[in-house]
RNA sequence: GCGAGAGUGGCGGAAUUGGCAGACGCGCGAGACUUAGGAUCUCGUGGUUAACCCCGUGGGGGUUCAAGUCCCCCCUCUCGCACCA
């Protein structure tokens, strides 16, 4: 089967150094280049291409200003030998700019074509600029954008900013620049978006977008007040991570082992008036579509713990004495009749109830103690249970025996139902506290060594010890899967407990008490909370200089009276506003949908639009989202959904996270131990180019690696000897393009090389396939003739240089993706190998057609030295492949 | 402790429906061209060896004609969660 090759075509490579000396390699004539717009016929012609039209020795290149200078320090040390290397900072400058002035990879939508959107996790605009790291991402996203458009698809490849946060604002405050905010990452901006074109990065800069920018969080605001309807969003007093030294509160994922995350500062817990989301109502949702993506197993993991469904039973126990009831969560309600104490939460409402006045004074003072503690102390007190008696009891429903009730910090209050049945001879956390306050442990499952440790397995052993004192119930002789299910029908059916699905995933606290973030489109009157109405948004971040907390636990917005205080606009009663502000998370939750219809000044999103670019094909970004922002994100979109503004259920469908660039020591990259790789050092040095095709053949894309810059000078190396298949030394476009027919050797490599970067840009192996246009280019050396490498997609600044050398005038952006004849990809001749018991003792070389008599008669005398006249016991062949011989 | 992933030359890494281990690159060695070479080009480069043999994919067993790849046990590293009832 013969494959015509598309129009398009291939493009070569090479690249040269970075300012030394121009390379001498020899002047003779090199090969002939190809022009795929000949090959569409059976026989692969060569077309000659006229130099007088391709080459352009007067243009742009050589009368820049570098090249001269360059050219003139050749002359000077170089004699005799002038000869014109690939000179990048030109060649790049010049394809930058040709793609800013045409608008090369703008997106519109276009129903004929199959779209792919694919997206970067977008930056916050730090201060240090693009580090390494980030490039390999965007890289990578940017090499498969550039290989999908040539595939024929409609890209949608956009760039923006998440710039509201933190660290603009302490900029201000703590560094005591007084620097407002929006001017710092005005800034950082601007740096990050030269570093991204010098990288020659095919976004479509139309949709560039930031989080900050009021037309923005006009939206942004209004899925809070889409929230809010729904009560999704509500205010609780809840007792929150409060960082005094930052003066404010912080999520439970801005905490690392029990410090903020930010500075390393202390933080305590303090119960403060709060806005919350209420995702927990869909945690279900957010677990069951995880089915539907294409994740790194990971990543889809960490969800799912996260989200910590797990399936038990609510079991109510009375209280002895006093009014009411505990309820307990327990996945184990088969050892209900092993419990022997209870165990409530320091925190839990019911204590002060439970604990008679005599045993008050000691309850009270754990209960103190508790709630000083940081989750950090909480956390090194891990070694040792401690708790105290209430002097209360409670009744276990399925024996009425009376359970003493002790309170202890190891239950905690934020999950379940902040209590627990204490059953110690089967959880390990109950039998050490049993052991150290000396509380009765029985055993409810035979089948282990109580006295030595808790036995705590599901799968083995049989339930005893568990009938009712009446005997009318009993799940004894029942092994613990089947004993549940009996047991938890019982209780329901006694009223005294049900099933029960609980979650660890706690609602999320959304406010922040800064000031640069997304206010809230709220009003308080009379003590409650109102919307604003849709119309009055954006509700604008009002102006200011002080950007200070005000210290009792408001955001810096407290401060602002004249801002503060307005009126109802629904019936003019005074209002005032409310001061916090979004967390960074809120503005990352949805820009990919922004990027779809930018400009909208009515909607959030056109609906068609929506439809005709949703989801996203491709996310890549790091790790260290893979819980927050993703789940975050996944979770307004689901609401969006429900609204009816996106007609998908998960964003994205495929996600990559890209490792870890650690510095040349092989030590993460830090300022302290002063191995931070700068973008702009290395090109400047080797060209975007380079740098481009040396962050994708470090690794696999996943794997954390080191960086090394002698790796930079081998891919540019690389470049160089690509860029002389076509272009002489001086500069023009080897005179030797004729017409004459390559080898067929020539375009067996040719094809599998096109064969195996396209596979390998489908499978993100970006590694291997500059691998492969490696061993391309090293053989077109050898055989003087002059292939393409895919290259395009790679270092697309040379691709479109010598494109154009080629003779064409349109960037090679759109042009069609070359394709194989899977007919070239294989040889006519095998080499087998020769094995004598397992080891390989000789190849041989045999055609395509070769019977298994003929090859097993050549391999016999191939080895006949080795085998030493022995008639071989067995003669194992694998077609194609290898012939053993058992002796 | 629990969960996930990974251990291959001096280095980054290739190769897993079991079938030539070390592609490609770095580094290193020799040579060519040079007044020169930190440029470029050519050849070589897992260990051992004069050569053959032999040994080699974290360690130890096993299955197989054949194991980096499959099975069992162990070690190490990375990431995540860490009293989740």
């Amino acid at each position: 089967m013969s494959v015509p090759w598309p129009r398009g075509v291939p493009r070569i490579p090479a690249r040269f150094p970075w300012g030394g000396w121009p390379p001498s390699w020899p002047s003779e004539a090199w090969g002939l280049s190809f022009d795929p717009e000949a090959l569409d016929g059976s026989p692969f012609l060569i077309q000659s291409v006229d130099p007088t039209q391709s080459c352009d020795p007067t243009g742009s290149v050589l009368d820049s200003p570098l090249f001269r200078s360059f050219h003139a320090a050749s002359r000077t040390t170089h004699r005799s030998r002038m000869s014109r290397a690939y000179d990048h900072h030109a060649v790049e400058a010049k394809w930058q700019a040709y793609w800013d002035q045409h608008r090369t990879f703008r997106a519109t939508e276009d129903p004929v074509r199959p779209k792919f959107y694919c997206l970067d996790m977008f930056p916050y605009p730090s201060g240090s600029g693009l580090h390494v790291g980030h490039l390999e991402g965007y890289t990578a996203t940017d090499i498969v954008s550039r290989f999908k458009r040539m595939r024929g698809f409609n890209v949608l490849h956009p760039m923006g900013w998440d710039a509201f946060g933190l660290p603009a604002e302490q900029y201000a405050v703590k560094v005591k620049t007084g620097i407002h905010p929006a001017q710092t990452t005005a800034q950082n901006i601007a740096t990050f978006k030269r570093q991204m074109k010098r990288v020659g990065l095919s976004y479509d800069w139309d949709r560039e977008l930031s989080t900050t920018d009021p037309d923005y969080y006009r939206w942004t605001q209004w899925i809070f007040l889409k929230l809010f309807e729904r009560g999704l969003a509500y205010v609780a007093e809840v007792p929150v991570n409060w960082c005094p030294a930052l003066g404010t509160v912080l999520a439970n994922e801005e905490i690392v082992d029990g410090r903020s995350e930010v500075g390393g500062f202390e933080v305590i817990r303090k119960p403060m008036r709060q806005w919350v989301l209420k995702i927990t109502a869909y945690a279900d949702r957010l677990l069951e579509d995880l089915k539907l993506v294409d994740w790194p197993a990971s990543t889809l993991e960490m969800q799912k713990n996260w989200i910590g469904r797990s399936i038990g039973a609510d079991v109510e126990f009375a209280l002895a004495g006093v009014a009411g009831s505990v309820r307990i969560f327990t996945t184990r309600p088969d050892k209900l009749f092993g419990a022997t104490y209870m165990v409530l939460a320091p925190e839990h409402p019911l204590v002060e109830a439970l604990t008679p006045p005599d045993r008050r004074g000691e309850v009270q003072a754990y209960r103190d103690a508790a709630a000083r503690k940081s989750d950090l102390q909480r956390q090194e007190l891990d070694k040792e249970k401690t708790g105290v008696f209430t002097g209360g009891y409670a009744i276990n429903p399925v024996n009425g025996e009376r359970l003493p009730v002790w309170i202890a910090d190891y239950v905690l209050m934020s999950y379940g139902a902040g209590a627990i049945m204490a059953v110690p001879a089967h959880d390990q956390r109950d039998w050490e506290f049993a052991r150290r306050f000396a509380l009765p442990i029985r055993e409810v499952i035979a089948g282990g060594a109580i006295d030595k440790e808790a036995f705590v397995e599901t799968e083995r052993g049989t339930v005893i010890n568990s009938t009712t004192p009446d005997g009318s119930f009993s799940i004894d002789g029942l092994t613990p899967a089947d004993a549940i299910p009996k047991i938890t029908a019982w209780l329901e059916g006694r009223n005294t407990g049900r099933k029960a699905i609980n979650y660890k995933l706690r609602d999320w606290l959304f406010a922040r008490q800064r000031y640069w973030g997304e206010p809230f489109p709220i009003l308080w009157v009379d003590g409650e909370a109102r919307p604003l109405p849709e119309e009055q948004l954006p509700l604008m971040l009002p102006e200011t200089s002080d950007f200070k907390p005000s210290g009792t636990g408001e955001s810096p917005l407290a401060n602002l009276a004249d801002w503060l205080a307005t009126t109802d606009p629904r019936n003019g009663q005074p209002a005032r506003r409310e001061t916090n502000t979004m967390p960074q998370w809120a503005g990352s939750c949805w820009y990919y949908l922004r990027f779809i219809d930018p400009k909208n000044s009515r909607q959030l999103i056109d609906p068609a639009q929506e439809r005709y670019w949703m989801p996203v094909d491709l996310y890549i970004g790091g790790s260290e989202h893979a819980v927050l922002h993703l789940l975050y994100s996944r979770f307004w979109h689901k609401v969006l959904y429900d609204v009816g503004v996106v007609s998908t259920p998960e964003p994205f469908l495929k996600l990559v996270h890209q490792g870890i660039v650690l510095g040349e020591d092989n030590q993460k990259m830090s300022k302290s131990r002063g191995n931070v790789v700068n973008p702009d050092d290395m090109i400047d040095r080797f060209g975007a180019d380079a740098v481009r095709l040396y962050e994708m053949f470090m690794g696999p894309l996943e794997a954390m690696k080191p960086w090394s810059t002698r790796g930079v000078e081998g891919v540019t190396r690389f470049l160089d000897r690509t860029w002389r298949l076509m272009v002489a030394d001086d500069g023009s476009l080897s005179p030797a393009v004729t017409s004459a027919e390559p080898a067929l050797a020539s375009q067996r490599i040719l094809h599998q090389t096109i064969k195996k970067v396209t596979e390998d840009i489908e499978a993100l192996r970006f590694n291997t396939a500059i691998s492969h246009m490696m061993v391309c280019t090293n053989e077109m050396t050898k055989l003087e003739t002059r292939p393409r490498a895919l290259l395009a997609p790679f270092a697309p600044h040379m691709a479109e240089e010598l494109w154009e050398r080629l003779g064409h005038r349109q960037s090679l952006a759109h042009e069609a993706w070359p394709a194989f004849d899977p007919a070239l990809t294989v040889s006519d001749r095998l080499t087998i190998p020769i094995q004598v018991n397992g080891k390989l003792r000789g190849k041989i070389d045999v055609g395509l057609e070769a019977s298994q008599a003929e090859v097993e008669r050549c391999a016999l005398d191939e080895v006949a030295s080795t085998l030493q006249g022995k008639t071989p016991k067995k003669v194992i062949y694998v077609p194609k492949k290898l012939v053993n011989f058992v002796v």
